[in-house]
DNA sequence: CGAGACGTTGATCTGATTCAAATACAGTGG
DNA sequence: CCACTGTATTTGAATCAGATCAACGTCTCG
């Protein structure tokens, strides 16, 4: 649960007790081969899962193979808190690179919940940002040109990934493809690598290997108009207001 | 709380106590005039509301004034249970045409949960619809033609707005003018004129006054490949897996 | 070393945008 | 009831961002 709990005291500070919470959270672990799936649309999933290594995303392909990428999963994040309602999921998930699953025990979730740990509400709140990221991907979409589109998935990428401790101040390894880069920017990817190297040309970005470095971050920035409030950093909140209720 | 207990209804059979419930969740009422703003994005809102009359809007502006609409909202849908982290909200609503709001009662929801009510269970499932059309609202911008696009939103709309009692079996309300579709569809709304005028050439549609009727259902799905996993029409489940967690 | 996947680049094409101007339409005030 | 005003719709013409097609380079890994 690493990466899970960086991403939590990040923002909040944590003391023991939520560390050993969170570490009994963790039932066993998984693990998956680039490419494979880790969910599939249609299934019906009774388990919630962390990410613990690697990459992964969520997706959905259209009867005529076109494929959209909703969103990229990085270590630390949780797929999927809804499983309570035991519903069908409406979406895929494959793994990018070779991606370590942790696997949770619902029922110790919900006695976190019910017990008011500061943990629940930080879990709570790790839903609020997965769907802000969700409405920026709208936006950025629907209303951003592909430079601006490919400038500003930088930026929030480096940036989650900064958070779970997976890059440097100013770099990080992004084992994407650019065919999944299209994918997700709703873009061709002979186009993205037309913005990529117009990036690089402009000494923007720097790409070696597996490797990204953010060379002119300001530059970048202005380039998409990035902001970060769409990623809630300011953290969760100790608890959450209805436990009050509760108690 | 009309439109609400409707949609809930309209899947999974609630008896009397659950409209009880239903109707005592509603505080008061509060209008708004076409156009005005519900929420601003950088707010806190303290309060759940539900629409119950008219259409709004949910949307982003960038700061040159480019807008993304992230979705409509329609008599029955919520705003925003995810108001327990107490968090600054990430977007705006808009009123669309005049629109009532109800006003409710969070504590109440809170014990609804706390019971175990099949509310709770309903409307936690609402939350799950709407992320299901967020998604798909990624997709279809992201991987579909604005011919698509187009024909995908119309259906989706329909059936929603049927699902509340407010359209017929082909035909509905559509207060929505064409510039709202295009930022919607993160389209220009040239283009959409032009492409709805495409749909009605082909009889596909037809639009008299604000009133939208399908003609041919059929090749309209085709068109654009329609399907409706993403609305979760299979209804809530009674209650939601943790209640029973919970006793 | 060979095969398959990914990246790069050029040439060409097109779906959608932009610009511009002409209706249609709804609401307001006289 | 009509003229007036602002907003939405419609249509045409020109342009462009990004897609498609095609070919070649490069890396990885069995």
């Amino acid at each position: 649960m690493q990466p899970l709990f960086r991403r939590l005291s990040y923002y909040s500070k944590l003391n023991d007790d939520d560390g050993d919470a969170l570490a009994k959270l963790s039932l066993r672990d998984h693990s998956y081969a680039p490419g494979e799936d880790i969910i599939r649309r249609g299934e019906k999933t009774s388990q919630v899962f962390v990410i613990k290594q690697g990459w992964a995303v969520r997706y959905i392909t259209l009867e005529d193979g076109r494929t959209q990428v909703l969103n990229f999963m990085l270590p630390g994040d949780i797929f999927d808190l809804q499983v309570f309602l035991d519903d069908k999921v409406d979406h895929s998930v494959a793994a990018v690179t070779k991606v370590t699953t942790t696997v949770v025990n619902a029922d110790s979730i919900l006695s976190l919940f019910a017990q008011g740990s500061s943990i629940a509400a930080a879990l709570w709140w790790t839903t609020v940002q997965e769907e802000g990221i969700l409405r920026e991907q709208i936006v950025r979409n629907g209303r951003r040109t592909a430079r601006e589109r490919v400038a500003h998935l930088i930026l929030e990428l480096h940036r989650r990934a900064r958070i779970v401790g997976a890059a440097g101040a100013d770099s990080m390894e992004l084992p994407v493809s650019q065919i999944l880069i299209a994918d997700a920017l709703g873009l061709s990817f002979v186009h993205v690598n037309r913005v990529l190297r117009g990036l690089e040309k402009d000494g923007l970005i720097k790409k070696n290997k597996g490797v990204l470095t953010i060379l002119g971050r300001s530059q970048l920035i202005e380039a998409c108009g990035y902001s970060e409030e769409h990623l809630h950093l300011d953290g969760p909140p100790r608890r959450l207001s209805f436990m009050a209720v509760a108690e």
